[in-house]
DNA sequence: ACGGGTGGCTTTTTT
DNA sequence: AGCCACCCGT
């Protein structure tokens, strides 16, 4: 491949980037403006031009999903499968990694990774065993501190001295928690990055090998990079390595979980000649579009200088719109849709976007009501659904009898009669022979042979070897299915009430077609796992998609964050009122509020056409109405570049009554209507015309009327005539 | 072991 | 208002 065709396609930025020769560089990629492109036809480049193999490169990303796309998108531009090149996850590579080096990690073999639920029912029973009171100290908040250590680099004794008495305690349980792991051989999401880290920070000759090894080092979403990322790519890459890193502060919306945008000016005082490139023109919004979200980032202080620029059309206006309350606002929001439907466009080109969950109830009933299917992003994944977890266990112990939080979880599971009290007698058995619970239950078993408890136990023995014979056939699909079966486990969960049960069988269901379908590619020839074991460690580092059905042709419902990266040609922001976005929690602390403007315009920009951004007047929240006025982020929106839907009808505050004040003069479109037009009715009399939607036939229209209250009217069946 | 009642909480989420 | 976790009675 030649270098014209490489770059043939991108812009003057974009060539500069990918020819740079400098060892370093830090592209600062705005919204929309190719950098994934850049990424790809970076690796191409140095694969086709600079005659590096693709074995030879690193690209790291955040999400599973990411890393799918970005390799699919390099095999496309090179044609060819690179199936066992480095291109993953910081968890997926670095997890590859500790596998291949599990000794010098000082891992077993067969460690086992814990996901967020495994790692909290870890810590709630290390909690217990340590006799602290759970109200006291939640372990939820523990789990927060743990991985918040863990993520900045620290093991127990790095803990500065002066703590208080609560860091202490935490201190306490964090270091209760990692010898169990160690124990049992237990790692969690954090520690495969720490242990990594140490793992290349005590061992030189792995780290001056991995550091020849990879001669290019590529990451997407830089500004999303923690503390121990950040290090482990300076390891990984060495003090004069290659490294690109891709990123734009301005969409840094994970602070609040560890990531670091700072970590993109750190880069250039690491790498002081780092070539610094901006992409800034975006090929995904209208010039209105990107006006607006650029007049509300610019609020932000301290930005890295960047502005996006477009040479799309200009568009149409942002349009605001103010509902009366949460129903109104889905109502409307629903009614555009279905105009955007019948002018010909699709239904999975319209998102819509809000801050919190607990929004999106509202917005499905009236999807609902409109008979439109939909499809809500976020919630939970099909590997963390707790049947599936359940299998997934049944299968962990099949292939190793000593994993204990495997054990923990399914020994009830369907019960078995095996209680708490049971569990106590036999972890503590399990503790005093320092063995696994497995043993200890089969030394239980074969001690007393009398008792229920005991008897117990032997069945699940019993199950579970019987599961266990088949546990290296590559036949997975019916390894899950003779799984299943034997465990009982569909009828324990389809027996739960209601609609619950019935989609926890079909999940079982589904797992058995999923894993029927997995064949499983080792990371390279030395990889001695068998199919069963690839497939057990893939599930733990990918939950997949929330649903199965990912391409129906439906109205995408999601919250800003998972919006990021995602682009649709309409755009609705739901519920922009002050106290829910921003939301109240982030109002008073600068640092922020600022992120929540960087949600607002990463949201913003997902937008290609059209659009909305819709507040309520009234919203039901916690039980209670309440009352808020309109987010600040609308008002940093110029007049000139949005639209207020409603002027016509302002209310001081919805208890006093309609105080109308008429703008005036905005034709209905398609009606011989205005806004502001003196209306008569042949049953409620004289009246104001103070709102409208749709259009023509469909256009309705809202009327104060002189005898009090007002009326939504069908233009078309109300026999309306001017005054 | 299970089910019903009660009290407390309520931003965002990946690996 | 809902959801979940926990507690207590059967």
């Amino acid at each position: 491949m030649d270098a014209n065709h490489i770059l043939e396609s991108l812009n003057e930025a974009q060539q500069q980037a990918i020819k740079s020769d400098a060892k370093q560089s830090l592209i600062l990629a705005g919204a929309g403006s190719g950098k994934t492109r850049v990424i790809t036809h970076k690796v191409a480049w140095l694969s086709s031009i600079l005659d590096i193999n693709p074995m030879s490169i690193m690209t790291v990303t955040f999400t599973n999903k990411a890393a799918r796309e970005m390799r699919g998108r390099i095999e496309g531009i090179l044609g060819e499968q690179l199936q066992t090149m480095w291109c993953g996850t910081f968890h997926g590579l670095f997890h590859r990694m500790l596998k291949m080096h599990w000794q010098e990690a000082g891992l077993i073999k067969s460690f086992a990774i814990l996901d967020g639920d495994d790692q909290l029912r870890v810590i709630k029973r290390v909690m217990k065993e340590m006799n602290i009171d759970l109200d006291q100290w939640p372990p939820s908040q523990v789990q927060w501190f743990i991985n918040k250590q863990k993520e900045e680099g620290r093991r127990k004794a790095k803990i500065s001295s002066n703590n208080s008495y609560l860091e202490e305690k935490m201190a306490e349980i964090y270091e209760s928690y990692q010898a169990v792991c160690e124990a049992e051989g237990l790692v969690d999401f954090a520690e495969i990055l720490l242990r990594s880290y140490e793992l290349l920070n005590n061992n030189e000759g792995l780290r001056d090998h991995y550091q020849r090894r990879f001669e290019y080092v590529l990451v997407d979403e830089f500004q999303d990079t923690n503390e121990i990322q950040y290090l482990l790519l300076r390891q990984i890459v060495g003090p004069d390595g290659c490294i690109m890193v891709v990123g734009d502060d301005d969409q840094s919306i994970y602070s609040w979980r560890g990531a670091k945008s700072g970590n993109i000016k750190r880069y250039t005082k690491d790498f002081p000649k780092a070539d610094v490139i901006k992409l800034e023109q975006n090929y995904r919004s209208t010039k209105n579009i990107l006006s607006a979200a650029n007049s509300v980032i610019k609020n932000n202080p301290s930005r890295m200088a960047k502005e996006l620029w477009s040479n799309n059309e200009e568009g149409e206006m942002v349009k605001v719109y103010r509902a009366f309350n949460e129903r109104d606002e889905a109502k409307f929001i629903v009614d555009i849709i279905k105009d955007w439907v019948k002018e010909g466009g699709c239904l999975s080109e319209c998102a819509i976007i809000y801050r919190s969950n607990a929004q999106s109830r509202s917005l499905e009933d009236s999807i609902l009501r409109a008979e439109l299917p939909y499809r809500i992003y976020g919630g939970v994944r099909f590997y963390e659904r707790a049947e599936i977890k359940n299998a997934l266990a049944y299968a962990r112990l099949a292939v190793d009898r000593n994993n204990d939080a495997a054990f923990e979880r399914v020994i009830n599971v369907p019960t078995r009669g095996i209680g708490a009290k049971t569990m106590d007698n036999l972890r503590e058995a399990a503790r005093q022979a320092d063995s696994s619970l497995w043993q200890a239950a089969e030394e239980m078993a074969k001690a007393n042979s009398s008792g229920r408890a005991v008897s117990s136990f032997q069945t699940f023995i019993d199950l579970i070897n019987k599961i266990a014979t088949h546990k290296d056939t590559e036949e997975l699909g019916s390894f899950f299915t003779d799984l299943i079966e034997a465990s009982e486990l569909k009828e324990f969960h389809g027996k739960e009430p209601g609609e619950k049960g019935r989609s926890r069988v079909e999940n079982l269901e589904e797992l058995i077609t999923a894993t029927s379908n997995y064949f499983g590619i080792g990371e390279d020839d030395t990889d001695e796992r068998t199919t069963l074991e690839l497939f057990l460690d893939q599930a733990a580092l990918d939950a997949g998609e929330t649903q199965a059905d990912e391409s129906e042709k439906a109205i995408q419902l999601m919250t800003l964050h998972s919006s990021k990266g995602l682009e649709f040609p309409l755009v609705f922001i739901a519920g922009c009122e002050e106290g829910l976005f921003p939301h109240q929690r982030s109002m008073d602390d600068a640092g922020q509020l600022a992120e929540e403007r960087r949600l607002c315009y990463v949201g913003m920009t997902r937008a290609m056409q059209r659009l909305y951004m819709t507040h309520a007047e009234v919203r039901s929240l916690y039980g209670s109405d309440s009352f808020s006025p309109v987010s600040r982020f609308i008002k940093e929106i110029p007049e000139e570049l949005k639209y207020e839907i409603r002027l016509a009808a302002e209310k001081e505050h919805p208890d006093q009554g309609f105080k109308p004040r008429i703008v005036g003069g905005t034709d209905v479109a398609d009606t011989p209507f205005a806004l502001g037009d003196r209306v008569t009715h042949n049953m409620f009399g004289e009246g104001i015309i103070l709102n409208y939607e749709g259009q023509g036939d469909n256009a309705r229209v809202e009327v104060n009327f002189d005898s009090g209250g007002s009326k939504w009217l069908v233009v078309s069946y109300a026999n309306l005539e001017k005054v």
